[in-house]
RNA sequence: GGGAGCUUAGCUCAGCUGGUUAGAGCGCCUGCCUUACAAGCAGGAGGUCACAGGUUCGAGCCCUGUAGCUCCCACCA
């Protein structure tokens, strides 16, 4: 047997056991239809990315799904991959051209500044991927996927094609959310609102007829340079006489109509509104509805263009300052107002985004969101917690037009071909080599990529070979459960649910697991400008992966946030410690070799079994409906409360005595608990169970534990605790006297439950301190001169301590006891007199009640006949 | 403007479909190096479960309302 040092080491421990399940291959997973498959696949983080407390979490959880299906018999398998992240890796990428070579991607041009962003892929990819291992996925890394892979890349092409052939895509002049800085245009869900305190100016528009004027209202005073119309409420009576005439736009002298339209609110402002139809969704609207013109005044890279006149080449926040300066030199300006408003920033490089009308391809999305609500409505995908769903419905049934191109260069490049002479828009599977609708070979490539989510989205089957009808996606899909954070619902979820629904037929997973955010100590999200980060590497590093585990999956719940604390870790790693000794104790007192439980048991071993089955039956409920965090926290109970402060210390005396039925029971309860633990703690429940004599070839793939009715025992396990309660009893008097554990008594004991209390003395010479034990019936008479008397519920016990005897504090104390005793019972005894409880609850409840005041009742008697005992 | 969540011990949080005298970790107090572990052991203090009503035999949990905090969504200039 192998010997373990004193302290637990993670660090030396958790390399040499990951690299053993790798070389055994226990991660990887083959179709086997005499199994029942398990499976998830794991968000791809970033290419660009390093391993966050969040990836931690994420990873965590899934691996504890996987573990434990996969222990339970299930073929459990758990994909990996990585994203290529367009704007993100694209951006590094560039900058690091700019820093290192001074170059822009222009000046290497697309294909060249590709094979960069691929070369970097290679250098920096696989970084992440190592990260994972630390944290102790056990994830199929034979299967690990690239967004932007061969296999993945022919899933995009086949899936906009096909949408594409149905009406689906579309390509339009829409306004959409353009990034000034990243230079692309955005989806909705990639603009943040950000509430930013600025003005509302009020400017005077002349009219025409020089009969007045109209003054509108806006917090964007640069936009007036696109103005093309004033919109006004046509029920406003203060201004529907205005309708049809035509002002003079300030500073530009351009005549723009005044137009009725009822998206203007009465009240609101000044009332009326400038309308600038390229730069304003809703003022796109209103001029459509008006036909009014589209000037658009911002270029791409947000700063004004040639139709801005004077104002041409300034930057857009520039050229507000000029503008609003030049209004009010010249009499425009009517007045300012403090205003804060919503401000859509980037999500990536959170400079505020300019919505602006520009051509892009369109995923249309009503019709791709009425399956994706039924699966969720009808519970074919399930959120846990449940309130998610109410998040994604709300979403999906208000799903605008999805914007997929972006003016990227790193990522998939739309499958559309321009026809030179036609204009003809061509988009096939394979790439045409001439125009479908004229046969010009004249043919120019859609330069833009799609969105990042658009492959993302594909993922639950793009990664098991879809298109192709493959073995794995009839075997693995629909996949189990999707692991992820609250934060990424929209970005990805509901697009890996559409994408399901209309490509497979079928729902991508049945179980989406929502976590939330680790934050910091004081509950701020962690990040970069703030510095607060914590990288779990270093505390993997410091406390162990088992113990970053455990602290990320317990106390908190479901959906929830939750703060991060080191001292947690340490509690944590404490409790590594705390395993790693029990098992070296048990360990350094195996003479037995086998694993198997003895014939004869005695009562301990048989309280201990009956609490170690209802773990086993409470722990796989919580885990079955994903209550990890409860699951963990029972077996930290067990393991520390039950196995260690009591099992083994009242193991203690038989070791010594050299009983080997009780090698075999602590043996046969540690590796019970090993196996529990393992999901979530598998580098230090592998390691000590390799240690140990074990019939199973790894613990990683060891059965998980179940309930049995063999090991059942109901009555032992309330015997039981009756000598618990009075060990406990003694060690409380003792203490409150401040008797030190070294200065031994004798115990005489007398219960009315004397089966259970026999054979039980040498337990209370090692937990009670007791010199010797006596043991009698109920009617025994014990106490009196020169004993201190211990009353629990099941027994008095008289302790020979006379010099700590002082009759009066004795006598104050036990008639306080009795006082609160007889309270409580006072309270139980109501409880059972009130004839609608006794009637209307579960019979279990009413005996649990009775069963209690049953117990009050013996330690009221207890404690009046040592009261009535004493002299 | 909608929607969601939170409010439980000094701190951070559990408490699963209503059923003991409401729990954990850390912190605090007392005593112990008891031959697995001082990263430990034993004992202990500490909570009117935000507030007000209601339903129920029974409410931290369900319902209604109030207050405070947080987040998400939404085209109000």
């Amino acid at each position: 047997m192998k010997e373990l040092p004193k302290i637990y080491d993670p660090k030396e421990v958790e390399s040499k056991i990951y690299d053993m399940w790798m070389e055994k291959g226990y991660f990887h997973a083959e179709r086997d239809e005499s199994k029942k498959p398990f499976s998830i696949v794991m968000p791809p983080p970033n290419v660009t990315g390093q391993l966050h407390m969040g990836h931690a979490l994420d990873c965590t959880l899934q691996d504890i799904l996987t573990r434990y299906k996969r222990m339970q018999g299930y073929n459990a398998m758990w994909l990996p991959g990585v994203d290529h992240a367009g704007i993100a890796t694209q951006i590094k990428v560039e900058e690091e051209l700019r820093v290192k070579e001074g170059l822009t991607r222009y000046d290497l041009g697309r294909e060249k500044f590709l094979e960069r962003v691929w070369a970097w892929k290679e250098m920096y990819g696989s970084r992440i991927v190592e990260q994972q291992k630390k944290m102790g996925v056990s994830c199929d890394w034979e299967r690990s996927r690239f967004t932007m892979d061969d296999v993945c890349a022919k899933a995009v092409r086949e899936a906009f094609v096909s949408l594409y052939e149905k009406g689906l895509i579309y390509k339009g002049s829409r306004i959409i959310n353009w990034c000034p800085h990243c230079l692309t245009a955005l989806s909705d869900a990639e603009v943040e609102y950000v509430d930013k305190p600025g003005h509302l100016w009020h400017i005077r528009y002349p009219l025409s007829d020089g009969s007045g004027e109209i003054v509108v209202a806006t917090t964007r005073p640069e936009t007036m340079l696109g103005d093309t119309g004033v919109a006004v409420n046509p029920e406003d009576d203060k201004h529907k006489h205005l309708i049809g005439k035509t002002c003079i736009l300030p500073l530009v002298g351009r005549e723009i109509p005044i137009v009725g339209d009822e998206y203007c609110e009465i009240g609101f402002g000044t009332g009326a509104v400038k309308m600038t139809p390229a730069h304003d969704p809703n003022d796109f609207e209103v001029g459509l509805r008006h036909n009014l013109e589209v000037i658009r005044v911002i270029a791409d890279n947000g700063t004004i263009n040639e139709n801005g006149g004077a104002y041409e080449g300034l930057d857009r926040y520039e050229c507000r300052k000029k503008i609003v300066e030049d209004l009010e030199r010249e009499g425009y300006l009517v007045k300012v107002e403090d205003y804060s408003h919503n401000v859509g920033t980037c999500y990536r490089c959170h400079n505020d985004v300019e919505p602006l009308i520009s051509a892009q391809w369109f995923v249309k999305m009503k019709p791709l969101a009425k399956d994706a609500i039924r699966v969720v409505e009808d519970g074919t995908v399930k959120y846990i917690p449940e309130r998610f769903s109410k998040t994604y419905l709300n979403w999906m049934n208000n799903v605008h037009d999805w914007c997929i191109s972006r003016q990227l260069w790193w990522g998939h490049q739309i499958p559309a071909w321009y026809c030179d002479d036609c204009n003809h828009i061509n988009v096939s599977r394979e790439d045409p080599t001439k125009c479908e609708k004229c046969g010009s070979t004249h043919l120019t490539r859609e330069e833009d990529v799609l969105d990042t989510w658009f492959s993302s989205a594909l993922w639950p089957f793009s990664t098991l070979g879809w298109p192709d009808k493959t073995e794995d996606l009839d075997y693995f899909y629909p996949t189990s459960v999707l692991v992820t954070g609250y934060d990424i619902i929209f970005f990805w979820v509901s697009r890996m649910i559409f994408s399901g629904m209309e490509h497979m037929k079928k729902q991508p997973f049945d179980k989406v697991f929502i976590h939330g955010i680790v934050r910091d100590s004081l509950g701020r999200k962690m990040s970069k400008s703030l510095g607060n980060g914590i990288d779990p590497l270093v505390i993997a590093d410091k406390y162990g992966a088992d113990a970053l585990r455990f602290n990320l999956i317990t106390g908190n719940s479901p959906g929830n946030d939750m703060r991060f604390y080191e001292e947690k870790c340490e509690a944590m790693r404490n409790f590594c410690n705390k395993i790693w000794n029990a098992s070296r104790f048990v360990m350094m007192n195996l003479t037995v070799t086998e694993n198997k439980l003895p014939e004869k048991l005695e009562l301990p071993d048989k309280w201990v079994l009956s609490k170690l089955n209802t773990l086993a039956k409470e722990v796989t409920d919580n885990l079955d409906s994903y209550e990890l965090g409860v699951a963990a926290q029972k077996i930290y109970d067990f393991i520390w409360d039950t196995f260690c402060d009591w099992y083994i210390e009242l193991s203690k005396p038989r070791l010594q005595a050299g009983d080997e039925d009780v090698q075999h029971v602590l043996l046969y309860v540690l590796t019970e608990i090993l196996k529990l633990l393992h999901p979530f703690m598998p580098f230090i429940t592998e390691e000590i169970y390799d240690a140990l004599p074990h019939n199973e070839e790894a613990l990683i793939i060891a059965k998980f534990p179940e309930y049995t009715d063999a090991l059942s025992f109901p009555t032992e396990e309330r015997d039981f605790e009756m000598v618990m309660e009075s060990i406990s009893a003694i060690r409380s008097r003792r203490a409150e006297m401040n008797v030190p554990p070294s200065k031994k008594a004798k115990v005489i004991v007398s219960t009315a439950y004397p089966e259970a209390f026999k054979g039980t003395e040498m337990y209370f010479e090692r937990l009670a301190s007791a010199s010797e034990v006596d043991i009698f019936g109920a009617d025994a008479d014990i106490g009196g001169d020169g004993y201190v008397v211990i009353n629990s519920a099941y027994a008095k016990m008289a302790l020979p301590m006379a010099e700590l005897v002082d009759l009066d504090k004795e006598r104050a104390r036990i008639e306080q006891e009795l006082k609160k005793n007889r309270g409580f019972l006072e309270n139980q005894e109501r409880k059972l007199a009130n004839e609608s409880f006794v009637s209307r609850a579960p019979e279990a409840v009413v005996q649990v009640e009775r069963d209690r005041a049953e117990k009050l009742r013996a330690l009221i008697k207890n404690l009046e006949e040592t009261l009535a005992g004493l002299k």
